[in-house]
DNA sequence: CTAAACGCGGACCTAACCAGTCGGATATTC
DNA sequence: GAATATCCGACTGGTTAGGTCCGCGTTTAG
């Protein structure tokens, strides 16, 4: 169905809301929860996550709780998604060493990892900053090309 | 995970093969299934959904089977998908007249709907002509970033 | 005309995975 | 030391993807 996951759409819901209060020193799990109606444990495992990848700093204890690891500006929905789900691939077929386990000849692999990596390009030109003002611009025409271009 | 069926790669690999032997007039699903190693039975459903959808032409009966129904230029990867998948979103809250059920501000919604329509355009820009060609040439930059231009 | 080869399509099963919960441990402030 | 946090593994329940089974309609070869 190609979708992302809810933890995802939670996961850039939160660090959205914190880029769009920056004056705040640090919001708990449950006060992000709270804004959006999210099951606050789930949260709280997702803010977790982005905190060990970086994203997010943490401070535990009383007016503890979570605040941008770096400027809004420098977060790309690409590390967020990637941070909660893993590494995604278009292709069913897990990539590695090994190709397509059985199917021999499964060239339709190559043609869409162009296209994988297309998606991940854009989801790297999207910064959380983009996401928190309300006119998005994003994506520079100047290299939007480069991102589409599946001829290299 | 961000990642298309099993099922609409499998189409999307019998339609590669088809495109890539127009000279045989129709390949039964046992054969396309062969040459893959995917589950015949599996791959026959498939094929019936994108029958159904218009993209092959079925014939029963003895040497019967299945056959492009336009030509590969004009199927896109879009169509296949789309048939095999149904409409695609990246946004887990379900599309429609209802917004996101409970979440009243969920802004991260509007900006994520541009991705998935730009994700829409560059899958509409392959074909399965371009799939059976070894070297892909794709996407002409011309319309470039006019797909990837969040601000319309 | 009959049987083989094929497409059609619903019902069904199963295994994986996502979403969410529970429980407990650790850290920090007052 | 009590309240408020993060931290983290384990567990469960529901949905869905992947795959199978079986019976039916159609066509063509012999």
């Amino acid at each position: 169905m190609l979708k992302l996951t809810k933890k995802a759409d939670y996961g850039l819901m939160a660090l959205k809301f914190l880029a769009e209060h920056p004056e705040t020193p640090a919001f708990s799990a449950k006060d992000l929860a709270d804004a959006y109606g999210i099951p606050a444990q789930l949260l709280a495992k997702i803010l977790q996550r982005l905190t060990k990848t970086g994203l997010l700093r943490s401070h535990a204890g009383m007016n503890g709780g979570y605040a941008l690891a770096r400027e809004a500006r420098t977060i790309s929905a690409y590390e967020v998604i990637h941070s909660i789900d893993g590494p995604f691939f278009i292709t069913s077929c897990t990539k590695g060493a090994k190709s397509c386990e059985l199917t021999p000849n499964c060239t339709i692999k190559e043609p869409l990892a162009r296209v994988n990596e297309t998606i991940a390009g854009v989801l790297k030109s999207i910064s959380i900053q983009d996401l928190a003002e309300h006119e998005p611009a994003a994506a520079k025409p100047a290299e939007a090309h480069k991102l589409v271009a599946l001829t290299p």
